[in-house]
DNA sequence: GTGCTGACACAGG
DNA sequence: ACCTGTGCCAGCA
């Protein structure tokens, strides 16, 4: 192939790769960082936090929570107004997600 | 290449 | 249940 310079990956692979799966979690479930790293097989748990800071934005960033179905420092009130909103079952006083039933199975 | 910063995970205490 | 240390890894100066 003759090396024809791309512009400028506004994306890199990997996080494209991270908001594509972040963008197949159906309302009213959720994955963690580590279950979407897995599913990647790259980039581990803090990869995908990197990714979902810069660009988080731009999918349904409220269906990826902490391992103990926590929201991230910061987002607690604007996530759970929207899991709510999703019918995601929480527990603890609606504080966290119960992840033994919102956990996405992939499918 | 080197070093630092996090939307993390997990084991201890 | 909470706090701390360690391992981890992408992105950026």
């Amino acid at each position: 192939m003759v090396p024809v310079p791309r512009p400028e990956p506004e994306l890199t692979r990997f996080a494209s790769r991270v908001l594509d799966v972040v963008d197949r979690i159906p309302p009213g479930q959720v994955l963690t960082y580590g279950d979407v790293a897995e599913y990647l097989g790259e980039g581990g748990p803090r990869g995908v936090g990197a990714v979902m800071a810069r660009h988080g934005a731009a999918v349904a960033w409220w269906r990826v929570l902490r391992a103990d179905g926590t929201v991230a420092p910061g987002l607690e009130d604007r996530a759970l107004e929207r899991l709510r909103a999703e019918g995601t079952p929480l527990a603890r006083g609606g504080t966290r997600v119960d992840l033994s039933r919102a956990r996405w199975d992939g499918r």
